[in-house]
Order: structure tokens, then C-alpha cells, then sequence
DNA sequence: CTGAAAGCGCTTACAG
DNA sequence: CTGAAAGCGCTTACAG
């Protein structure tokens, strides 16, 4: 069954293809109501879908979104897509999307793919050494705004949260249940919300005797018990997670070693995780305003796709914490 | 930055469009190596991107897969969809997806914007009530393949798991830990892979005294609350969960009314979670094949957009069960 | 009031 | 060995 065309609509109601488009797109122009209606009639009887391809290419619009998350697999991440592409489909827009896993050149190859594709812009979770990548778009005048981390160096529009407010407030609260050893486990990673995350951390437990572990994203599950164990040996007995996902690798070796919580070690996280709510002492956490930062990214970017505008601003949105038993002595 | 075109280069190396697409294209056709050069250096030097909309209003072909799944908010959906994307990409489709919810008004909605767009083929967990839309697909000669769950009634390719022998694998082992009194709690929902799942869980429980509740999708904590109460009042002292989703909301009423897992009830569900691993009973699940399944329905698909073949098959793929403490007295 | 024509960026059968 | 031309399915400025 092949796809019926303006041209199948124009040849059966006499008139041509010109006309056709106008009734159908409902444009203004002066053509009888009796060809009007006839049009219309023909073309629900033959089902007429019009091809988006062909509209794209003759308007240079696809009315899609490129996103490049850090790491799909990831709840954080996952959520924040969602929220995208709802928020895009409001306006009628697609998102396609790809995982760089914190990679820059799976995130580059992923950005000239999009591109082909033609997407009208695009939304980043940046990797580490992909400042190359943003100055090309910048440079191509592509469309686009950065989430979750940017490059403090470059001129762009960011959405990004209290990073260094949140992480503090959060420690604070842990040290209630400390007594003068706390760790942190951290990514090794020189972005700045990761940064941001270990100054908050510093900032609150001055006084503090700290360690300050940092784990490669690829080997989380090996290097999270390496890093614990070395925690442990020095005593510590608080322990701050800079995400979601190391905070689940560290419960994971926590338990297996029959940790008390919070009695031997209080814990805090950054980022939600159902393990959290279950885990037999319901840990503590930092919520991250997903839904406004998926919301504001789109908006912006949609922003800057309709108006052309070259206006670079941040937008500093605020996550809260979730007080539970896991730092409570 | 206006974006380079064949016709840039064309002008520039001094030879029609033609010919560059012919190098580019890396074409058999007989040009001298000196232009081919030329216009390989050229394109390189303006960076050419070459716009896959115009290829695919060429062609027909879009390279691209429509994924409708019932739920994305659900991790076994999530992980589905992340399997079926990476598949894809190894041929390089592109996989636009989005989540019907379990409403077949907005499946259909998502059918039709995916083929305004020019699909190849669809990949879809169908809902309830959704035949009419199967049917306009094999109508319409678009390639597509069902995943999880099917319509006995319609010919169809599919890929499905083995619902009914696992859940009797699984509630067998259950009721070991069972004094007399065994319940369900499914979907209230009518697609064969409930079904199924039900018809193994009462074959597995002949013997004993069994209650089945069933709760909306849309309600899913209010009427779990309601169906555990209301089973817990029967007495019962074996609990299998439909779905993961069923059972997190299950584990919150168990934790909430301080019931002891297993003494008191022993559980099981279907799939997984993370907090089936934190739970302080954890909790023995039946593990879908996601890989496989996403992998073999890209596969089935492919094979169908290529081949344009209209053999219609089942695969019927194999679950397994993963026993842990809260099924063992 | 309506339609022929050009054009979006490609590909490819065909002519020279 | 190379290029003009048609065409994929639309839209729209323009002519009649």
C-alpha cells in the first residue's frame, strides 16, 4: 500500500497540488468553500498523513530535540529524559536522545549524528574534554543549553543546581551524627558540579578530620569497596555520596560487611534511588528539582530556536534534602 | 553558519553535484583521482555534513525504528527500550521512542505521529484495546514486531517469555514457605501476558485455599493498600506480585504495617528491582531475558524492513527464576 | 479564485 | 570520463 501524497489528493479532486497544501495547511487564501470541503472529504477518505521529511527539508525545521545525557542506565538521568520529552512533545517537539556515557567521543560522535539528522538544537550533559565539541556548536551557531554541569570557561546557556549550597546543608546535618571522621566518595572527575559537590563537602566538615575518595565511573563497583575499605580502616564513621549510583555500590558493600547504620557510620547521598526508601535505615538524600530542570532546559532552548537569541544566561535551580534515619544517631 | 551543501562544494571543486555525490557517496562511477581528490579535500575543508532528510525524501528510508512501550517510568520498560536502542544503533537506526501508558488512545496517537515521521517499522508493547491499531499496521504493509505481550486473535510476529511456566516455577517454590493460604496480586488488565501469568500462578496453588486481586494501572498505591489489606484479613501467607511495580508499592504497605518477611509472608515477584536487593528480606523475583528480548525483536524487525517479508513468528524466550530469602521459612 | 513553477538537498538513470 | 535532468513530497511567492 503506498503512502498517499498531496499529488494523489490534487489528482482525484481536479486541481493541483498548490491548492491542496493551502486547504490543508489552512492557510489564508481564497478557494471556494465546495473545493474546500471536497479536498478535505478526499483526503480523510484516502487517510492522507503528511510527510514530515518532506516538510522538514523544504522549511530547514524537524521540530526535534537532540539530548546527550551522561548516563542513561542511571534513574537521575533516565527521569530528567522523560521529563524532556514531555515537556517537548507540549510544544511538538521529538526528542531523540543518546547516552555518552561519560565519554567524549561517544559524545561527540553522537552530536554529528544528531546533526545530520537535523535537529533544530540540542540539550548537554557535558562529559570531562568535550569543551571542543560545545565551541563547535557555538561556532556552527547551533542552538543548544547545557544541564547538569558546563564549562565555567565558556559563554553559554546552563541549567544547573545549588550544587555547593545543597552538599553543605547536607553534610552539616551529618556531622550531627558524627564524631570527627567523615568520608566522601566522589567521581574522579573535573566537572564542576562534581567539583561544587566536594567544595560544599569541605566547606561544612572544617573542623572535621575528612578523606576524600574518587572512583572511576567504569569501575564503580571494584573501586567503591577499595574506597570503603580504605574509609573504614581510617575510621571514619559518616560517609557523604556524590551520587546515586555510588551511593548504591557503597550500600551494596555495606551490607555485605554488616555495617550498622547509622549507629557505626551515618550516610547521606546526593540524587534519589528506590534501594534508599528500602534499605533497612532509609538513607538520607539530596532531591535534585528534575522536573524544573528538564522544564527550564526545554524552555530555554526553545527559546533561543524561536528567536534566534543570543543571550547566554545561567538558571541555578535549588534541590532540598531528605532528612531520614541514616544520619541519626 | 549557514550549513555546507553538494551544491557548495560542487561550486567551489568546479564539477556538477552530481559528481560530488557520486565520490562522496564513494559510487562506482568513473572519475579521474585527481577529482576525486579535489573534492574530498573540499569537503573536508568546509566540514560537510551531509543532511539525511534529503536522503531519506530520496530514498524512503529513514533509518529510524518507532518504540512504543507501555510504561517507561518502570525500569524493565526503561532497560527494554536502552537494549533496543543500542541493537538498532549497531545497524545504525535510530530508535524514536515514547511510552503509551497503558491508554490506547495515546498509542495511537504515538502510531501515527511515528509514521508522519516516516519509520521504517514499529516495535510495540501493545495495551488493551489497541487491536484495531495492529490491524491498520499489517493494512497499511508497515513492518512491525509486538514485544511482551500479543494478540492471540491476530497473526502477528512477537516476541514473548514463558509467563506461564515461570510464574508455576516461581509460586511452587513460594508455597513451600506457605502454610495454606496463598494470594495474587495483577493487573486488572485482559492482555495474555497477565493472563498467563495468573493461569500459572493457579495451576501452581491447585491444592491450596488462593485469592487473586486485581488493581488498576492508574491507581496503582491506593488499590494495592486496599488489595494487601483486604488479603492479609483472608489471611494469607504467601504474597506473588505481578509485575515489580506491584510489588514496590506492596513492599511500602508490608514495611509500613511492620509485617515479617517471610515469616509471617513470604513473597515473590515478577522482575526486577532495586529495592527487591535492599529490602531487609530480599525479595526472590523471575527475571526477564530484557537483552534478548529487545535484541530479537530488533533483529525480527530488521529482517522484515530488509527483506520485506511477511512470515509471521513467535519467539517465546525463557525466564528464569532468582530465589532469595523471602521465599525460605 | 486557482495553478504553474521553483526550490529544499540529495540520488541515479541516462545522455553525451 | 562527466554533467544535465528528473524526482522524492512538500511549500509559497508569483502570475494569470
Amino acid at each position: 500500500m503506498k503512502k498517499v501524497s498531496l499529488k494523489d489528493i490534487a489528482k482525484k479532486a481536479g486541481v493541483s497540488t498548490a491548492t491542496v497544501s493551502y486547504v490543508l495547511g489552512n492557510k489564508k487564501c481564497r478557494v471556494s468553500e465546495a473545493t474546500k470541503q471536497r479536498i478535505r472529504e478526499i483526503a480523510k477518505e484516502l487517510n492522507y498523513q503528511p510527510n514530515q521529511i518532506a516538510k522538514s527539508l523544504k522549511s530547514g525545521k524537524t521540530y526535534t530535540i537532540g539530548l546527550i545525557v551522561a548516563d542513561i542506565s542511571n534513574p537521575f538521568f533516565a527521569n530528567l529524559a522523560r521529563v524532556i520529552e514531555d515537556e517537548a512533545a507540549k510544544y511538538d517537539y521529538t526528542v531523540i536522545f543518546g547516552s555518552s556515557d561519560e565519554s567524549a567521543q561517544k559524545s561527540w560522535k553522537l552530536i554529528q549524528f544528531l546533526q545530520n539528522r537535523q535537529v533544530d538544537g540540542f540539550i548537554i550533559v557535558p562529559t570531562e574534554n568535550s569543551e571542543y565539541q560545545i565551541e563547535y556548536l557555538q561556532q556552527q551557531k547551533v542552538p543548544f543549553v547545557l544541564l547538569d554541569r558546563y564549562f565555567p570557561k565558556l559563554s553559554t546557556t546552563n541549567v544547573v543546581i545549588n550544587n555547593f549550597e545543597v552538599a553543605s546543608t547536607m553534610v552539616n546535618d551529618l556531622m550531627k551524627a558524627s564524631q570527627k571522621k567523615i568520608g566522601m566518595i566522589a567521581y574522579k572527575n573535573s566537572l564542576i558540579h562534581m567539583e561544587e559537590r566536594i567544595r560544599g563537602f569541605q566547606e561544612a566538615s572544617k573542623a572535621t578530620e575528612k578523606f576524600i575518595e574518587r572512583v572511576n565511573f567504569n569501575a564503580i563497583e571494584t573501586e567503591v569497596e577499595l574506597a570503603l575499605d580504605k574509609l573504614i580502616k581510617n575510621g571514619v564513621d559518616a560517609l557523604f555520596f556524590a551520587t546515586n549510583s555510588l551511593a548504591v555500590a557503597g550500600l551494596r558493600v555495606l551490607q555485605k560487611n554488616n555495617i550498622k547504620i547509622p549507629q557505626e557510620i551515618a550516610l547521606a547521598s546526593f540524587d534519589e534511588s528506590e534501594a534508599f526508601e528500602f534499605f533497612y535505615s532509609p538513607v538520607s538524600y539530596i532531591q535534585q528539582p528534575i522536573k524544573e530542570m528538564g522544564e527550564c532546559a526545554v524552555q530555554l532552548l526553545l527559546n533561543k530556536i524561536n528567536t534566534g537569541g543570543t543571550e547566554e544566561k545561567t538558571e541555578k535551580l535549588t534541590a532540598k534534602c531528605v532528612f531520614r534515619k541514616s544520619t541519626q544517631k
